[in-house]
DNA sequence: AGTGTTATGTAACAGCGTTGCGTTACAGTT
DNA sequence: AACTGTAACGCAACGCTGTTACATAACACT
């Protein structure tokens, strides 16, 4: 009994999530009133708070969302071939991400927004992108293209030097786009070499 | 003429910027309202706007507070010892800074309060920062401990870095402080390894 | 004293996220 | 067919924010 909802709730909450995403890409994250949103889609604020518990937890949605589509990518990186390549091809996968959407990207790993702040249940829920860099550098460790060391210890270096280089490229602090090429190119390639073994030792 | 100064301005203004930071310091950028930084020195918002322009002015002195404090950090890291100690020893005082106040960290290099972005009037003033980081690169390179490279390339992707470091450790995610110390420590020196020059080439 | 000029706090305005309340629209009952 | 209970929905108000117009206050000078 009731009365009928005169909108699919998925198909509502997609349109917001789509809508919110659209303004922040186009206008930054200033756009994203419940208000402004909510208009985008035909609708009231009162969908915001029904449909998500309240403006953080649509930004959390979004955030979520953003993590998928960067897994989404990861994906698409090949996991059969040099095992350094691939390590490599990863990080380009995180820079195109970051340009891709720069104010998601904000979201993700900034924190532009006041009020929301990722909970464990939201780090659980985006281990797996972690996982999947993990992965890669594990397989450099016993390819034996690193030195024996924990890959945990190698990944957090590498996760944490790709984000210092988007956020930096994404300040316009890497110069215009051929010299941000180049020293993208020149930091992995540092990166991966010192964690190469020993020649002699 | 005219009604003198109740209080000298400079005075008024250290007061404003003092209850700024603590208050950052201590309840996070949330803390930061015109009314409470006022009130918190006896004045009212009024001052804000004659002694900054308005928010984002406050935001930016205490930007450009930050950036002076760091700078003096690095202003007492050595110079004349080894040089690629010399630049490890950047390394930690970077990261020294950054945990001894997050949220001021986060309003310099992060964006967590909407309104403020640092313009090139800004960027200028803080180029010195960046300077410093450069000439020990440069003296590395000049001393053969890195291979023949722009220092420039070099220098983004040590800042890079620990920009990267230190943004996941804020976030906790660089472990406890044990595992923190040495992901620091592993990933400074790869890194400057990875710049070694080749020994046969 | 009176006037001009400047410093300062108060109060209002527009916007925000959020929520209570009235309205709408249907299912089941009489 | 009329009624009622329940759920969905939107409007409007609340308290907050940054900002600004305005009234007031306090001096120097005539």
């Amino acid at each position: 009994m009731g009365r009928p909802r005169t909108r699919d709730w998925d198909d509502l909450r997609r349109a917001l999530l789509d809508a919110a995403g659209r303004l922040l890409a186009a206008e930054g994250p200033q756009a994203l009133g419940t208000r402004r949103v909510a208009h985008e889609v035909g609708t009231s604020t009162t969908a915001v708070y029904n449909l998500f518990e309240d403006k953080a937890g649509l930004l959390r949605a979004m955030f979520l969302d953003g993590f998928a589509a960067l897994e989404e990518r990861f994906a698409r990186v090949p996991v059969d071939g040099d095992p350094e390549a691939d390590l490599l091809a990863l990080g380009h996968a995180y820079r195109a991400a970051a340009r891709a959407d720069p104010h998601r990207y904000d979201l993700m790993f900034g924190r532009p927004i006041a009020d929301f702040r990722p909970d464990e249940a939201d780090l659980a829920r985006i281990g797996g992108t972690y996982d999947t860099l993990l992965r890669a550098v594990a397989r450099c460790v016993d390819a034996g293209r690193f030195g024996p060391a924990d890959p945990a210890d190698i990944a957090a270096h590498l996760s944490a030097l790709v984000h210092g280089l988007a956020s930096l490229e994404l300040r316009g602090a890497l110069g215009d786009e051929e010299c941000a090429d180049r020293r993208w190119r020149l930091a992995l390639e540092a990166a991966c070499r010192g964690h190469h073994p020993e020649p002699a030792g």
